[in-house]
DNA sequence: ATTAGCACTCAATTTAACCGAGTGCTAAAT
DNA sequence: ATTTAGCACTCGGTTAAATTGAGTGCTAAT
């Protein structure tokens, strides 16, 4: 078990370089106001919490850095999100307080606003396909074989498909095709819609309607959705200015692997509810070794539908982040939820 | 007028620093085989093109690099756009050959494919909303009042908005307004589509409606387009490949740029049809004194409605971008006005 | 007009010297 | 048993000098 002492050191060797982003020396913590011991004393300490794995040096006659061990042991037991200040509050609240109307706006927003407060990248995906289900379903023709389904969801969010109709397709059966549609897929998830097209309502098609299979065929495209959802991204060259991304070839790794949907995706999909962080390698992947990540998910009605996140250096302020991202994350839920409660 | 032999080394030169980043040496070009003067003699042509103002030297003694003038010149008077290869076409076909049915698609897409032919930055604007009309215009009722008005355009291109409906307004009364809408406003430029409401809908809208104040006000939101399209990118990161970006800051103000939609879309909007090429400090930005771009318009119907390019190091490949730029808005064209003129 | 030859230039690389922040360890002080 | 002063030592970073080599400009010979 660590002393007080040491607990104190270790905050202090993070909280020095997390400002920064260089190695900490015995001498600038003995010489803070609140610390009463000397240099020596400190480097006894650094040196046991060295051997415990909290601290590293990155090169023998260095301060020190702490190590990946020692952020979890912060992260773990030490830290206690900041509260939000008073002027990040107007921020967020300024974001909410634009009416926006789709759910796809809020989200990208609040990336932005994120990154914009924290310097750091920020992450966001959009409620998840696989929680967000079909309301409400629209098929406005256009031309003669054209059309527009527009699908209403319960999120609050609207999409639409243009799609082929086959010729020839009176408009009154148009009607009834769409009534049969919103009848049996209402509630659907939407990555499920085509399977249930087939399963329930192919067979009341048949009955109904002449052209049965080349209506089903068009509808196909109206009712694909693709699993991965689009991720939002905010402040992608805020990196550039931290100190240790003057490599270009760290920033390429990492800023390729952004453009690479479905591997952020997968890394943020919505598990547990509340905060994540996950320091280093613990993200998995080769070219996060030197960020953190730190999610939250957001909730529609109770259940965790889509993640905000910010993507740091290691050394980046846990503290605040965690507090911005709580914050945040509750208006969200906030938000979204009396959208989908409305009707 | 430059001799035979001139244009020859200046072409040479182009050509070996758009290879390598490096100044290119007297001797270098002497020993290529279809060279049969000497180094001195090549030197001697290099002294009379850099006081033409075509060539430079990074410093007193090093080789020589193309002067932005120089650039300029091999643009207007030398360089035949280069056929595209086979295998370029194929991954252009391949683009076009996807079933897309959205313009907006078809866009991005492009600037995709095109930023992975090249590995250069990829921009690209979809149809002018100066360019674009009102095609048809439908409205669908959500909740009690909550809706979605749906607009078509004559680029075939839909869009979406939501918007919130006067309390209380019947169903019928609904399908009257949509009816005078379509009949007042179709034809009319997005842009212009708010102006349009006031002077030719408001009349008819007071005679017809008892709610049309609010209506109106609803419908505002309906029908108002930002000026600014969106810009779409390919290759962002590209960049960072490039030899004379390995300095992080010069990469910053760049990528910083490019979050700057609106300034971009000043850049790229279509001007004169074809190709036009911007060598360095002619694109009047100062982040952009170490990069070109060249953009094409793709038209639909024979107008010019969008832009898609490429923003390189000024060293880049001319011939083959714009060769390549070429093909690409020659299909584009077609394809677009094609779906245009469907129906 | 062309070219061989040579002195010269200058960025880039290598080498050496030095500085200073910081450590580990020991022995004295508390 | 802690704590601390003291000191030798380490090592990255900076600066300065030396070396290299690609390339030039100019002159005189072809």
């Amino acid at each position: 078990m660590l002393t007080k002492r040491q607990l104190f050191i270790l905050e202090a060797i993070i909280d020095g370089y997390t400002k920064t982003a260089e190695a900490v020396g015995s001498r600038s913590i003995s010489k803070r106001e609140d610390v009463s011991y000397s240099p020596a004393t400190v480097r006894n300490e650094m040196a046991d919490l060295e051997t415990l794995g909290f601290l590293e040096k990155p090169h023998s006659s260095s301060g020190r850095i702490p190590s990946n061990k020692g952020y979890r042991y912060y992260v773990d037991h030490l830290l206690l999100p900041r509260r939000v200040s008073e002027s990040d509050i107007v921020d967020i609240r300024q974001l909410f307080a634009d009416r926006i109307t789709e759910t796809e706006d809020v989200i990208r927003k609040s990336a932005e606003v994120l990154s914009d407060l924290t310097s750091y990248i920020s992450v966001a995906l959009g409620p998840d396909a696989f929680n967000t289900k079909l309301k409400h379903l629209q098929i406005v023709p256009l031309y003669e074989s054209t059309a527009v389904a527009v699908l209403v969801t319960d999120t609050g969010s609207v999409e639409h498909r243009q799609i082929t109709l086959p010729e020839g397709l009176e408009a009154q059966e148009l009607e009834k095709v769409v009534r049969i549609l919103n009848d049996r897929l209402q509630g659907v998830p939407l990555i499920e819609l085509n399977k249930a097209l087939y399963q329930e309502v192919a067979s009341v098609m048949e009955q109904h309607l002449s052209q049965h299979m080349d209506v089903m065929h068009s509808l196909e495209n109206a009712l694909h959705t693709d699993k991965s959802e689009k991720v939002y991204y905010g402040g992608k060259t805020n990196l550039l200015s931290q100190p240790e991304f003057k490599d270009v070839d760290k920033v390429r790794s990492l800023l390729e692997l952004l453009e690479k949907d479905e591997q952020m995706h997968q890394l943020m999909v919505p598990t547990q509810s509340g905060i994540t962080v996950k320091i280093g390698e613990e993200n998995d992947i080769e070219a996060f070794e030197d960020v953190s990540m730190i999610t939250a998910t957001y909730q529609i009605g109770g259940k965790p539908v889509g993640t905000i996140g910010i993507l740091g250096p290691t050394r980046m302020e846990y503290s605040r982040v965690i507090g911005l991202l709580q914050y945040l994350t509750h208006d969200l839920t906030k938000m979204l939820t009396s959208w989908h409660h409305r009707e």
